[in-house]
DNA sequence: AAGTGGTCTAGACCACAGA
DNA sequence: CTGTGGTCTAGACCACTTC
């Protein structure tokens, strides 16, 4: 199915439901299951009476884990990276209750810049169980994908982070390397990303510049209003309690109704 | 449906497939869609070869567009709301641009302390077009859901939005409002809704303490590996590049496989 | 072994888009 | 009017959990 839209251009319509079930050997039902995924994923969008569609590339195609990279290419930069140092020692208290081993295993800590054509844009400090990538040196981030290299080179795979966001402001060994005057506005991400078998990979923390990165959301409206009324929540909450919006800012973006 | 669970624990197990479809007098298919919207909206979860349960109410129970209160609330605050000013007067070029009117049509602008048990959390201004809310009053928003007059007392539902965050530094009336440092820093959010309709009904901007303020957000991984690879992507894009995840961060959970 | 959710089938009727 | 997606039906087999 994948295959059969890659040679189709932004606009184009798919074959009819009817014609690819026939196509493929499989009842309708089925075939419309599988349209299903590929518009949950923003691939096809569906015009009920018409016909279903090659979906133009959203400007946030689910944003998902996003790497540094991929953002920045999608903004229009041109991205890059410098790895400043690559350590290895015992993960300490902090570090190792953020990837779930103990303080004293070893861990290898890379500092990178992340440029935008050719502008610092953020500092990257990430840390990982030593053991988990036997024979990662610093430089083989140098303009590289960590992501990637976990894939291809150790076999590992991730399946969810949580992230923190907060403000804070440039300390003087930030400021030298973003090229920001000292205590200018920059974001704190502190991360942590895991195995689909809940084994923490890594734990990042990265300090973006705040005058030129920006995070764009989307908000979609909950569902209906329907809610669920047990006596313990009639009791703890004292009600939805809808007013002004939240900060709180998710886009979720499966396709069903908003 | 919803009332059928209403009536259960969490925890519970609802009655399977079968009997419900036969209860309801519905086919087994069709059934099987309604506990798929509710398992995306998440009140029930799925356990292949076991049956289906009521879920545990999610920490983040689908963070779209929560409002200030319920996320104070889930946060463990009681949250409340102090009116500092509201005047009305003509949009001018910037509130205009955003609320999509005019620059001479008349905006009602309210600015808002907003405050987790007792303490100043936020300071927000929201700009309305007038003639949307004829006879909103600031008094009218003290410690009340801007939200719920807008469904309640005019009729308007919002359907999206759009928002932006940036790291800033608290500026005199800020940090006052806030009580805390001049320059301390904080987070700026600038956010434009809509109605189903495409018509802008509100554009809020709020300035949040960042040393009691964060953000906790989910990643995802993105759909499997497959990329739809059209000739004109190709010489855009270098390619996936997947490296470290950028802090872009956002959770879409709509039950579908990550 | 019985029961569950997960998936698939081969039909059917409907509302709507588009010519 | 024809073709499309949207929805529903009444079965079926599978892998899995649970006892």
């Amino acid at each position: 199915m994948r295959d059969r839209i890659a040679e189709l251009e932004v606009g184009d319509a798919v074959p009819s439901e009817r014609q690819l079930a026939s196509e493929f050997g499989v009842a309708r039902m089925t075939l419309r299951r599988a349209i299903e995924g590929l518009v949950g994923e923003g691939y096809l969008v569906r015009r009920a009476g018409s016909g279903t569609y090659v979906a133009e590339p959203k400007i946030a195609q689910r944003l998902t884990m996003t790497s540094f990279s991929e953002d920045m290419r999608r903004r229009g930069f041109q991205p890059s990276s410098q790895t400043i140092s690559a350590e290895e020692g015992p993960a300490g208290a902090r570090i190792g209750r953020r990837l779930q081993i103990s303080p004293a295993e070893s861990v290898l800590t890379i500092v990178r810049r992340r440029l935008a054509d050719g502008v610092p844009m953020a500092i990257e400090t990430l840390h990982v169980p030593r053991q988990l990538v036997p024979g990662l040196r610093g430089e083989d981030l140098e303009d590289a994908s960590f992501y990637d290299l976990l894939q291809q080179r150790y076999g590992i795979t991730l399946a969810r982070g949580e992230q923190t966001i907060e403000p804070t402001v440039a300390d003087e060994a930030e400021s030298d390397a973003l090229e920001v005057p000292l205590h200018s506005p920059a974001l704190l991400f502190e991360r942590t990303t895991w195995t689909p078998e809940d084994r923490a990979i890594e734990f990042v923390r990265s300090v973006y510049r705040g005058d030129r990165y920006q995070l764009v959301v989307e908000l979609e409206a909950g569902p209906p209003v329907a809610r669920r009324a047990t006596a313990a929540e009639t009791e703890t909450r004292a009600g939805p309690g809808t007013d002004t919006a939240t900060p709180v800012a998710l886009a979720a973006d499966d396709g069903t109704a908003p």
